[in-house]
DNA sequence: CGGTTACCCTGGATGC
DNA sequence: TGCATCCAGGGTAACC
């Protein structure tokens, strides 16, 4: 489900809960989503009692800073934070007691996709990051943007999804990125031109912080913020689910269409604005 | 090595 | 109603 600006909008949700708090208690009620040697009573052990500092993101991962060690959480597909009662209880996975004043965090995640590490310091974390993910889609230069595309034969589309590349895009922000860059997704990465790179560039950082600021995208029973309301995007969205609808810059029909390199995922673009490649 | 697919999981929507 | 099929915002191991 989440990617940067819905992992973004869980952060900043969370902090005010947990940031500069003890965790009086973690009880871990899936051990199928933990990574290494944890089990669900060496991660409640360790973290119950663990004072916060900090919470981050880092890509699509939430990052939880504490003197118990860093717990890297990737919800993945459907994973996500609660702070009132979560929605489908049948599916929580995490609860965190709160000491001061009792309150819980709930994490739930429908799917199981997703992924729990706990790293000894946050240098441990970073690195462990760093071995699977390039800059982060929010700060990354374009200079560098553009010399890791030009290293690549991929479609545009899969390499901006590529964690490696750069972190935090995935299936609706890619194609949302390079309508607004006026790209088509099968363009070739390392083809594109200056001024179209130019555009990308820019329409990352744009796009971007225009979902954090409506709270990420939320569709079907999927994603929702921590206090449980839906995220804004997608009622100002250019393509992204909107397949037969006008481009809300020409007015041309949105396609929605299979791309090579991307197995089982749909892609939107707008074939006047998107010019496909010859 | 770069690129592509098969698969991991589960639930909801749709079709017969 | 029951059952099969398809689809989903992510990621990785294995393969060509």
């Amino acid at each position: 489900m989440p990617e940067l600006p819905e992992v973004e909008t869980m952060v900043r949700g969370l902090r005010p809960a947990l940031q500069g708090q003890e965790v009086g208690r973690l009880e871990v009620l899936d051990g199928h989503l933990l990574e290494g040697d944890l089990t669900p009573e060496s991660l409640g052990a360790t973290f119950s009692g663990a004072s916060v500092d900090r919470l981050e993101r880092r890509g699509k991962w939430v990052v939880v800073l504490s003197d118990r060690g860093v717990l890297v959480i990737q919800p993945r597909m459907t994973g996500g934070f609660w702070l009132v009662s979560p929605e489908q209880s049948q599916h929580v996975r995490l609860i965190f007691s709160v000491a001061s004043n009792k309150r819980q965090v709930w994490f739930t995640d429908a799917r199981r996709l997703a992924r729990i590490a706990l790293y000894a310091d946050m240098d441990a974390a970073e690195a462990a990051f760093a071995r699977s993910h390039g800059p982060d889609a929010l700060t990354i230069p374009l200079a560098v943007l553009m010399e890791r595309l030009r290293k690549t034969s991929r479609s545009i589309k899969p390499s901006l999804m590529d964690q490696k590349v750069l972190a935090g895009i995935g299936n609706i922000y890619a194609d949302e990125i390079l309508h607004r860059a006026r790209i088509h997704p099968e363009r070739v990465a390392s083809a594109l031109t200056d001024a179209e790179g130019e555009r990308l560039a820019a329409a990352i950082p744009e796009v971007l912080a225009e979902a954090i600021a409506a709270e990420g995208s939320s569709f079907d029973a999927g994603y929702k913020t921590v206090l449980g309301l839906e995220g804004g995007f997608l009622a100002e969205n250019a393509v992204y689910g909107r397949a037969g609808k006008p481009c809300r810059v020409c007015g041309e029909a949105i396609v929605r269409a299979k791309i090579v390199g991307l197995t089982g995922r749909s892609t939107y673009s707008c074939p006047t604005c998107q010019p496909p490649p010859a």
